[in-house]
DNA sequence: TATATCAGTATACTTAAGTATAGTAGTATA
DNA sequence: TATACTACTATACTTAAGTATACTGATATA
């Protein structure tokens, strides 16, 4: 019990000091948006709520199925709520909760990481390579 | 070609402004390190340059086979690099690349926001529940 | 009347990801 | 001589993740 006293920031400096640890933290987040959808779909949600089409609109190529599941998962794990108004038709709203707004941090770190990589990836291995390197962002 | 031109700055700024692109910048930068294993791999990697079976036992549960697999996907992807020395028997050291160690700023972001949302899950929902989450930290 | 929209669900399927178990060669130690 | 270490690989398998396609019922629009 006094171990759950400890406070935030002794719990991420506990982290820090061992490799072993540190990966079952990394692990540990990891299991709330692993997958290929998950992340894409917060992505949008930064930007505002969103109803179900308009999220199946932006995040390109996801079925409803997987939308569908994935926004289940994100509701349990107390990432994202629903709200259903009933207008006709039905209008259901998906909002980020305050848990799932913080997120922007590691999106942030994300983006900037791979722009960044992509930029190096592009300076020193391209020319060799002599063909483009795969990416879904075409900019 | 002018559009390559574009710095970094003004990259993140043209993604920042469309949810179809941030999504795809995600996406993008999910590709280079998805799935179970790549992310603790990078974490107990971020503590310093390592050998096979230090990894292996850093990192709980994961087999040779998976271990090794991922290990190319990220040399491949210019995240980590591999150096064998011919000792007997033969050492393999693997390394963060420095876009590797960039990584860190992700891999924080991630622990802290796990931490931090662990810790509002346990206040909100689990006096409710009244049963423990389940968490690959016991801390 | 025909088609479209909303928010999904149902069913069947494929592919990818991960696991389990055993084994390799070349030492080195007990 | 038997076992252990290194850094893996091979084979076979299971499970999870994701796809494809069609469909629902109520309402609105062309």
């Amino acid at each position: 019990m006094i171990i759950n006293k400890m406070n935030f920031f002794e719990k991420l400096e506990n982290v820090k000091k061992c490799p072993v640890s540190y990966v079952l933290a990394v692990q540990d987040t990891l299991n709330a948006f692993h997958g290929k959808w998950k992340m894409p779909i917060i992505g949008t949600l930064l930007f505002g709520k969103k109803r179900f089409k308009e999220i199946e609109r932006e995040v390109r190529k996801i079925t409803p199925r997987m939308l569908s599941q994935e926004l289940k998962d994100l509701e349990v794990n107390g990432i994202v709520t629903r709200t259903v108004y009933n207008t006709t038709p039905v209008t259901v709203e998906y909002e980020l909760t305050p848990s799932g707004r913080e997120l922007h941090h590691v999106m942030e770190s994300m983006i900037t990481w791979g722009l960044q990589h992509r930029q190096t990836n592009i300076m020193e291995n391209l020319p060799a390579l002599n063909m483009p390197k795969q990416s879904a962002l075409e900019i």
